[in-house]
DNA sequence: CTGAAAGCGCTTACAG
DNA sequence: CTGAAAGCGCTTACAG
């Protein structure tokens, strides 16, 4: 029915190895015969068999994601849910970078968290020649097992060591983001993170303590809360803080999830932001620009992350025992609506 | 490298046709070989290699799923862009149903607006068993270029005549949500709509219609107001209806974008949701449940959509000529704290 | 510079 | 019930 390699040869009059060359940019055909050859393509709109193909080079032009949940039911768009946001925007940096290239892209959710979990199908099926995995959700076990396979693998969100990884430089946007209250004159900050037992929560501290330091100021226990990544939770710990009765002119939230929730405490509250006081998120997503009123945040270049991954994994392929990879992206500040200059 | 059929064959006593026979669950096996097979298969880990099977079956296992941008450059969390939130709640739910299979999602973004665009890769390479088309953001010559390719597709978000396609019922959704802004006692409701010239914009007037129609009361053109499905548009909308002078006690928004748009305007006029002005959106996305205070607003089941498209286009990879199947969701309505009892 | 041949790892009639 | 053989559509040494 499709139209083969033997249909162009036929064309062409050729032999189907003549085809094959050129189809592979050899530059062993004469230039005659090459342009006879594309001609034929073009004018039978052939197209190669990529079974075929795959079937005697063994690389099969597809990459995997795996996306890494908490657990198997979607809850994305509840205020109690982590949003996916690091999967979307990761996603869409790797898919456009793809584009350049002949690889497709294949996505699957997985939760590595239950210790008895296999491998993602499509590791388990081997079929990608390489694969991202996406968000810090994963344990020392499942890492191995993924070593095992033998396949490329990039991790994005997280660095971890032996693999090739590309993660944002968490100290130093906690640091970009508690210095800019402090120079916009905050004294009274306090700081909503995530899991206290997250491999990263040590790095938050030492960022938000260098710029305390700088500024002459102690990091007090009392200032710091931790909590999940969800709106829920940082309504929660909002809460807790604001009952302390302790004095605040600033939150910082560990993402913007934690900050929306601090936010909705707040305005039930009746306490206005920037006004009465300031906020500033960390993430960088969708609930960033949409919120009322637009919050400040900083950007980890998630699209960013996932170009580099896609980089790194096709280096990886390629060049399948080079150094390990461990790339750390500088975060930025983005200032909108929701500090202000005391 | 692989364990391939050939070493479970050895191992297990048998030619590789009686493998082969076992992997597809042939009946005409005899059970002792069989479990000997199973056996073999076990003890090798043996994966069957997808390419050699594609190459004798013609079937790829692998699903596309094409998202119609409105252009190359990914802007989705920017106030004046989209959000996709289409793309990822389908995207969940055509996954999380395809755990149960043993296909693969293929994606791919692609902008079908311009009129010399060629087809998505997937498509034009064959990467793919079928295709799900997200979005509404194409013409007749899209559709028609893809139906020549003689592959299966199914239109998610969207009705057209002679191609598979899911899409909410955009009609019974704006007569719900008028009708509930009229049972909590507004009077005085103005719609911000998407783009006028939409496929669906009649319908959207036909819904609004119907639950005034109920109501005695009649749709005033002055109080209907077209815009872009970003908040930066929903904002502009919002500004011009309040400069307008309108008499108004509710806002019924064409999408969650708009909505959040039109809400910031509203802040910064210091009018109070909904103590002031009711606001009801139109999606279910992850801006609803996280904006503050909470939107209340209708479901269109995206996620649902998603799982009903992966059915159709199985059927329909089956059975290539079956009816074609439009399907209509029916939308729910979401309370939240955006709507106040007048 | 080009062609004939072998081989990749499966499935599918076809014998027996 | 099971095996031998052909074939799917490519690529890659190897001759010439």
């Amino acid at each position: 029915m499709a139209v083969t390699i033997m249909d162009v040869a036929k064309e062409a009059n050729v032999s189907k190895s003549t085809v094959s060359l050129v189809m592979n940019n050899s530059d062993s055909v004469k230039l005659e015969t090459r342009i006879r050859v594309l001609e034929a393509i073009r004018k039978l709109g052939y197209v190669p068999n990529m079974a075929a193909r795959e079937l005697t080079t063994k690389i099969k032009h597809i990459l995997g994601l795996v996306f890494l949940t908490d657990n198997t039911t979607n809850k994305s768009y509840r205020f109690d849910a982590v949003t996916e946001t690091l999967l979307y925007d990761t996603f869409n940096g790797i898919s456009s970078g793809m584009k350049q290239t002949d690889f497709g892209l294949l996505s699957e959710r997985f939760s590595a968290l239950d210790a008895n979990a296999e491998l993602p199908s499509l590791l388990k099926n081997n079929r990608v020649d390489g694969v991202f995995i996406v968000g810090g959700l994963f344990g020392d076990e499942f890492i191995k097992r993924v070593q095992e396979r033998n396949i490329p693998a990039v991790i994005v969100g997280r660095n971890y060591p032996g693999i090739d990884s590309v993660a944002p430089d968490v100290l130093d946007a906690m640091y970009k983001g508690t210095r800019h209250l402090l120079e916009t004159g905050h004294r009274h900050i306090v700081f909503i993170l995530g899991p206290e037992t997250s491999p990263v929560a040590q790095k938050k501290l030492e960022g938000i303590r260098k710029a305390l330091d700088e500024a002459g100021l102690p990091l007090r226990a009392d200032t710091v809360k931790y909590c999940d990544y969800t709106g829920a939770s940082g309504y929660k710990a909002m809460q807790v803080l604001w009952e302390s009765g302790a004095r605040m002119d600033a939150v910082f939230a560990a993402n913007d999830g934690i900050a929306v929730g601090a936010m909705r405490y707040l305005y039930e509250r009746k306490v206005r932001i920037p006004e009465d006081i300031s906020i500033i998120g960390y993430e960088q997503s969708v609930l960033t620009e949409h919120s009322v009123p637009a919050l400040t945040t900083i950007d980890i270049n998630k699209e960013r992350m996932g170009e580099e991954a896609l980089r790194i994994l096709l280096n990886r392929i390629s060049r399948r025992k080079a150094k390990t990879v461990r790339l750390t992206l500088a975060p930025s500040l983005v200032v909108r609506d929701t500090v202000k200059k005391r």
